[in-house]
DNA sequence: GCTAAATGTTGAT
DNA sequence: TCAACCTTTAGCT
């Protein structure tokens, strides 16, 4: 279930083995019959990641647009493809490699003029390097609303989800229910560059790790899957920095974990 | 084997 | 604010 730096690895993933290749397209569950057969025998140009989008642009012009949603996922291989199993909504093999598309959100035809329409209602995505923080901040600093809610907002950052939100506000001690009006551009600053170098680093491992060295259980070895985060997830356990329960409440229909201590009340950073 | 929950967005109410 | 989209997986039994 993706977040940006999901979506970013999987358009790597396309680049290296499908793309500048000839695809057969096709939909096995019959749902994207008409787009499979509009992109059929075209030569994938680019797939190309925006937040938590994916373009896939086509020689010749056709653009597949897909965002999966929380349900949707994407396999992908090399070799004979394996029978079609379960919802395939979208099958492309190229060369010797091939990829599956199932339960997205979205996954349909898009032309140029939607496509700038999609990207304008998009806030900077820290995986981009033409992105600006300062767009972000103009939003930001305007708000009322909960910067925890503000950082699940598309049109204020693109690609932060659910993990990436709860961990970027322990990391700068922030309390998630702090206006945005009342965040200082300076902490904005410092959790935008910390945003690029997880991100980046998620893309890298294909995971969100997040606890500093300092504050892990272990000096060496892998981490485990419990270890890679402060607060995500682990409602009830002690902090890794003060030891007091990591407390949860749903904010914008998703849940959100954060110390009450760390993150206290007016904690601006 | 079954159920609930899950990193998301849209459109209707 | 809520249902719908539609799939996988964790945690039960």
């Amino acid at each position: 279930l993706p977040e940006g730096h999901t979506i970013r690895r999987l358009a790597n993933l396309q680049n290296k083995f499908l793309a500048g290749r000839v695809v057969t397209a096709s939909s096995p569950q019959g749902r994207f019959t008409g787009g499979a057969a509009a992109i059929d025998g075209h030569v994938l140009r680019t797939t190309e990641a925006v937040g938590k989008h994916l373009f896939q642009h086509y020689r010749g012009g056709p653009t597949v647009h897909i965002h999966l949603g929380l349900f949707g996922k994407l396999t992908s291989g090399t070799g004979e493809p394996p029978e079609p199993t379960g919802a395939v909504r979208l099958r492309l093999v190229a060369g010797h490699a091939w990829m599956d598309l199932r339960g997205a959100t979205t996954c349909e035809l898009i032309d140029p003029p939607e496509i700038a329409v999609l990207l304008a209602r998009l806030g900077p995505d820290p995986l981009r390097g033409d992105a600006d923080p300062l767009r972000a901040w103009k939003r930001i600093s305007r708000s009322k609303t909960a910067i925890g809610a503000l950082l699940m907002d598309q049109k204020v950052v693109a690609g932060v989800g659910n993990v990436y939100r709860a961990e970027l506000l322990f990391r700068h001690r922030v309390d998630p229910f702090l206006p945005g009006a009342r965040l200082r551009e300076e902490t904005w600053m410092s959790m935008w560059a910390d945003l690029v170098t997880l991100m980046r680093a998620g893309v890298r491992t294909g995971r969100i790790e997040t606890v500093l060295a300092e504050d892990r259980p272990r000096a060496r070895g892998a981490l485990k899957r419990d270890e890679a985060g402060y607060v995500y997830r682990r409602q009830g356990l002690p902090c890794r920095v003060c030891g007091t329960e990591i407390r949860t409440e749903v904010m914008v229909a998703r849940n959100l974990f954060w110390c009450p201590h760390c993150q206290a009340p007016g904690n601006a950073g």
